[in-house]
DNA sequence: TATCAATTATCGAAAATGATAAATGTTGTA
DNA sequence: TACAACATTTATCATTTTCGATAATTGATA
């Protein structure tokens, strides 16, 4: 129960995939996620991940080129958010999947569903 | 708001985004969506997503390593089915996420979030 | 041993990655 | 204007990984 239609995900399988590539290294995991709480300049996501500019510009391009960011000028610098909902649904729903908390304060569930050692 | 706690993600970054790279090709998302709906033998899913033997043998084998799937034998056929609720549970949100139907029979919303033009 | 199912091995081409250097664009200031 | 300082982007390179395709191998059964 509670399966895909194939049918239809074989036309969207590229797009969809394409969309969780993003999402498969951890740098670009991390930066995303940063977004989730907002804009956030080039250097302040270069400060809260550690990934290093050249990188992480390169992988902004390639999330601004998917439609998945959006960009906004101040000055020098550049302001990045998530312009895709779906990517943020897909976000909680990782996190509540993966047990890893939402906001600091919010833990209700000790850690469900956490017992599989997966590793890569 | 409904942000994740990024020194947490930070530990779990290179679990969770391997576990996403497994998702993040086309054959593999046909391959763990066909598998949303129970057991398949390689054979079975070979015909149902088209994905050539030996290749499927390889990316069925890197989700048997990272533990997303779990065999069974039987005579000759060897049976797949996903073992990770996670990947589950991500599966069903993505499909909310990205207006994928769940069963043909089931198709409440007609086409919401779906007007970003997401390609790569 | 013949046959079917699945896996492993191998190959070349393409893509991703981290690192470094160079080039933009923007602002303030002499 | 010219120029320095800062933020970001682009270019480049070597290395690694991934991909599709093909051939060879293993395992199970009759």
């Amino acid at each position: 129960m509670d399966s895909l239609n194939l049918e239809q995900l074989r036309e969207r399988a590229g797009e969809v995939s394409g969309l969780l590539k993003l999402l498969s290294h951890p740098n670009r995991l991390l930066v995303a996620c940063e977004m989730m709480e907002g804009e956030r300049s080039v250097s302040q996501i270069e400060a809260s991940t550690g990934v290093k500019q050249p990188n992480l510009s390169r992988d902004l391009a390639r999330m601004r080129d998917a439609g998945l960011v959006t960009t906004r000028r101040e000055a020098k610098q550049v302001f990045y958010r998530l312009a895709d909902h779906r990517i943020e649904a897909l976000m909680r729903a990782m996190c509540a999947a993966f047990a890893l908390d939402l906001k600091p304060q919010l833990n209700s569930s000790p850690s469900p569903a956490n017992d599989q050692g997966v590793t890569q």
